[in-house]
This record gives structure tokens, C-alpha cells and sequence, in this order.
DNA sequence: CCACGTTTTCTAACACCGTTAGGCTACCCG
DNA sequence: CGGGTAGCCTAACGGTGTTAGAAAACGTGG
């Protein structure tokens, strides 16, 4: 194997998630972050396939973040609800990311790990796999959504003051899992 | 005034949901756009002021078929279950709008109408007008955002039959709005 | 120690994008 | 019938993602 890569993969999502953050969507440029990168453009291509699979492997790695010690082996609510805190952390800590992930579903290999934890925490319930995934679907969803609207046109602040959202977080995923809850108690 | 012009806003904003419903995202340019209204692209900008505009007047369309009609003195279920609905069935209609929908925040001008009918839906049960029109905000954020997993990359079709969003849908709607109303019969 | 082969990076270029400047044209009003 | 102006045009700018193919840097085999 001759001659060392002066950058990798790692390096090149790590750039761009703080390319994201610090100058927004429009910033997120080939150009742009082979600069950042010490080198041109084109040599990104021979790490990564285009710029449509960078978006990926930021989104990825930003759900990765978010799914990484969510434990194992949880109830339903606290699963739910740390997957929503630790999802708007995340985004919290990625605001530049937020339309990214907006438009790029989460691959299924990011996904995977999580699915027998939702499964297992839902069976005690008696709900199926597919709508336990769902719900877990949907709470990422509202998450998502809600951080667009906080950081939409980042790297510009929001527009109204961050208890505003907070109030509005609290009160959809409240609300969401209220929801569950009034499901699960009433039969199926 | 001289020269009556050959094309209006209205035409301008109807052409670009067609272009968007049957090529994409990526096809909403202002010379493709301006190709089909028989046009050159600069003339697009005595009717618009850039991309940015024409992509709010976009949003704006679509949320403004979602309001009219919505009914203006409904208790708070049939107020939310309808808005969803309608959300989805516009969503449905364009496809290709849904990434547009989803990084574009509605303006204020169409969204003021709808301000007092909710208002007026949650007093009735003691909830103050901000919690309200979060509650209407989070529906349209959740429905929006499952448009965009399945209408994600217009215009490829979805990946999953119609009938797993339509799950999906019923799901995520009906789990928030049970937890709207479990939040109301528990006392605050 | 040298040269080969492989990998990475480079320069150059393509087609396309949004946008602006400025000229031409066709219509309405006086 | 002439002037003003709204609307469309051509031309061009800088920037985008992406590709082709040359150049360079390194590990390895002779």
C-alpha cells in the first residue's frame, strides 16, 4: 500500500458536520470542505462517492450519536423519552445538520442496532415490532422537525428564545407519550 | 401599465408544483422553470424576487390548500384529526413538494387565519392559545415528516406499498391526538 | 539502492446553477 | 402619434458537482 491518504473518512464527515455547524447548509460545499481539508476537491471522490453519500454519513453519524448508549434494557417510556432527549442534544449540538437530516433518512445499517431494544422494551406491552418502530419512527420525526424549526437557517440564531422551543419539546414528546401511554392502559 | 405579461405569479407558482410533483427537487430550476412557461429564466425575476421566494410562495400554496375548508368552529379532535388529514392528502397530491414543505417554514400571512379557529377550539377546554397552535405546529411537523420518508426522493416511488405510511399515518396521528386528550381529562 | 506499481492528489475542464446588467420591444396613455 | 414603461431578451459572472487523466509520493521486490 503506497502513500499514506492525508485524510479519511472520519475526517472528512467530522469537517463537514463543523463546516454545518458553523456556516450552514449552503456552506457544505466540495470545494469548501476539501479547503478546510488541505486539499482540492476532487481527491474528497476518492473517499467518498459523491455528495450525496457525504449527507449520508452525516446523517448517519449524527443518528449513531443519538443511538450510542441508549441502553439496553429499558421500559417503553424511558426508552422513548431518553431517544428524544438524546436526539435533540444532538441536534442541539449540530444545529448546521438539522436539514440535512431533515431530507436524509437514516440508513438501516445506522438503524439496525436499535430495533431489537425497541422491540424487546415494546413486547412487555404487547405491542408488535412494526409499530413499536414506528413510534420510535415518529418521536425522531417530531424531534427533527421541531429542530428545523429552531435552526432552519442556521448558522443564523433562532428567532424566538431557546425556552420557547424547549416549552414546545416538552410539550409534543409530552404529549406524544402521553398518547402511548393512554394506548397501552385501554386494551389494544 | 404596457405589455400585459405573458406569465403571473400564479402561473409561475402552479408550473414549479408541477415540475416539482413529476421531476424532483433537484428539476425545480429557474431555466426549467422558465422553459416551460415559454420563457427565459431572468424574466422569472420580475415576478419573483430569487429561489428563496418562489420556494416560500410554494410552501405557502400548499399549506394554504391545507387550511381552506378546514372548518371554522370544531371542537379540538375533529379541528386536529381534520388538519392532518388534509395535511396528508396535500402532501399526497405533491409529492415532490414534500422536501420543499419540510425546510420551509410556513409565513406568517398564511398561517394567521387559522390562529383563531384554534384558539377558539382549545379554550373550551382551558388550554392557552401558545400551547394550542404548538399542539397544530407538532401535527403538521409529524405529517410533514412522514411525507418526506415516503415521498423523500420524488420522483423515484416509495419504497414501502402504500399501505405501510398509511399505517404509519393513523398511528403517529392517532397516538399524538390520544395524548392531546388524555393530557385534558387529567385535570391541567 | 533502484525502479516498479499502487494509491492519492492534482490540474483542467464540463455542464449546469442562481443571479445581474443592460438593451430591445411592444403596449398604454396623453 | 409620440413617450414612458413594463416585460422579455441576450450575455455574462462566479459558483456548483463531477469526471478524465496527468503527476507525485510512498511501500515493496529485485
Amino acid at each position: 500500500m503506497p502513500r499514506p491518504p492525508r485524510i479519511g473518512t472520519d475526517a472528512i464527515v467530522n469537517t463537514a458536520l463543523a463546516l454545518l455547524d458553523e456556516q450552514g447548509t449552503a456552506a457544505l460545499t466540495m470545494r469548501h470542505l476539501a479547503a478546510r481539508l488541505q486539499v482540492r476537491a476532487p481527491s474528497l471522490y476518492h473517499h467518498v462517492a459523491g455528495k450525496a453519500e457525504l449527507q449520508q454519513l452525516v446523517a448517519d453519524s449524527v443518528w449513531a450519536e443519538v443511538f450510542a448508549g441508549l441502553g439496553t434494557d429499558l421500559a417503553w417510556r424511558p426508552l422513548l423519552e431518553g431517544f428524544a432527549r438524546r436526539a435533540r442534544r444532538a441536534l442541539r449540538a449540530h444545529p448546521g445538520a438539522a436539514q440535512v437530516l431533515a431530507v436524509t433518512n437514516v440508513s438501516e445499517a445506522t438503524y439496525r442496532p436499535v430495533v431489537p431494544v425497541v422491540t424487546r422494551a415494546f413486547e412487555a406491552v404487547g405491542t408488535d415490532p412494526q409499530e413499536a418502530l414506528h413510534l420510535v419512527s415518529s418521536l425522531g420525526v417530531l424531534v427533527t422537525g421541531l429542530a428545523l424549526a429552531e435552526f432552519g437557517d442556521a448558522p443564523n440564531p433562532p428567532v424566538a428564545p431557546r425556552d420557547y422551543y424547549d416549552h414546545w419539546f416538552e410539550l409534543a414528546v409530552g404529549t406524544f407519550l402521553d398518547g402511548v401511554a393512554a394506548r397501552h392502559e385501554t386494551g389494544s
